[in-house]
DNA sequence: TACAATCCTGACCAACCGGTCAACTTGCAC
DNA sequence: GTGCAAGTTGACCGGTTGGTCAGGATTGTA
């Protein structure tokens, strides 16, 4: 767990008397982790688990294989540091889901930051679909507390907007689900969205369509007043 | 390409004077595919191409490893083998989509059907997904003749809907887009949906509800009437 | 300058995997 | 039964891959 070590050896900085040299050299290390990261991230996204291979991952970012391995033991060590940077990225946008917010502002905005998460990071996402496609081995945990929580959470705030009437009676779990589901497809299955659309990249413009579509269904389908 | 194959060879013996014996070897070798397929699919579905591994699928076929590339020749020719089973499914359910049919009933049927689809067919979904995440580089041409000509075809009718005031204006492809991942979901991501939901697997009367809320959601997003 | 700690890397290895092959059995036709 | 095609299988091989390691280069400190 890369984060947990990361955090240790900052602790270790901060209660050093000599914290200048220690933080540059931790300056070493945390700038080739983010380059080994960012590799990875694309590789593993590419490839998969098993398809991506530490010499393409060291090729990507520019470091002899054996370098890898000094940063992150093994390449279970590496796609986990990986999922990690993903999760935290997965949890956010969600502030906006408050019971003393307007639902067409609140929900409009998730999909909406939802929506352009998927178009900034890609990759991320294609990453986390890997893992949930292979049955999340390595991040059903988390799933099942943090994720849970959090939408057990946002749940009851849509479940109080059904009670003020100010949207239909809605099984809100199943609808994150949808919202999940519908914007992360322009990310994991861009070929075939691609493909139907007969472009071979999705621009900035069909984005924002889709978008604007899919916030206007789903608002229209929760009986959500705009 | 298995397919050509069989037909070649169904071909072979329809032209043979002596059909009943060429039918039992045919039984033979048809019977020994559909078993190796199926345990392909299931292997594959678990741990995407590379992940899978020749032994592993030939174990949970009962056949010893050499048997398998007897019947396909390569690891990837089965792969594309399982991938063609897959895709005959995916075609498929749009029949109802018709000009002189309801939008109601038609798009709701869909919906229904494809979250049967999912239901049943959770490892095909998953090989289908995985194929996507990786860029679809063995079914690029299928998105981009077969499947795009049946998307623009169904889109004409949702249109033709649309002009007819039956429905709001709507463009059907990222519609198409938001119903396939909304359905697909249930089967790809399924460890996410599990955790969300608190349980250990999905039961129908879960999947049911999720399909009914779905079909509320999108007909009435679409401002059709039921 | 001397030292220690961290960083870096080419060379190497053991394990695994897809695929081959030669030998064997089974099933059908005459 | 004889011959031939199809099916079956254990043993084997070459290439790839994750991971190791010894030794060298850099950096910061006293």
């Amino acid at each position: 767990m890369p984060a947990t070590e990361s955090l240790a050896r900052a602790e270790l900085s901060r209660a050093s008397d000599a914290p200048v040299a220690l933080r540059r050299k931790e300056h070493i290390r945390s700038a080739a982790e983010a380059d080994i990261l960012a590799a990875a991230e694309t590789v593993f996204a590419r490839a998969g688990f098993s398809g991506a291979t530490m010499a393409e991952i060291a090729g990507a970012a520019g470091l002899p294989k054996a370098n890898l391995h000094y940063y992150f033991r093994t390449k279970a060590a590496l796609y986990r540091a990986v999922l990690d940077h993903t999760l935290s990225l997965w949890l956010a946008e969600t502030d906006g889901i408050r019971i003393d917010a307007n639902p067409a502002d609140a929900l409009g905005n998730y999909i909406r930051a939802k929506m352009r998460l998927t178009a900034t990071h890609r990759d991320a996402s294609r990453v986390f679909a890997n893992e949930m496609l292979h049955g999340a081995p390595h991040i059903g945990k988390y799933l099942r507390t943090e994720l849970k929580a959090l939408v057990d959470e946002k749940s009851r705030v849509i479940d109080h907007w059904t009670r003020q009437g100010l949207m239909d009676a809605i099984d809100a779990r199943h609808l994150f689900f949808t919202i999940w589901a519908a914007t992360q497809t322009y990310a994991d299955f861009q070929p075939q969205v691609c493909a139907v659309l007969g472009k071979t990249r999705l621009t900035h413009a069909e984005l924002d369509r889709a978008t604007d579509q899919l916030v206007r269904v789903v608002l229209r389908g929760c009986g959500i007043r705009a």
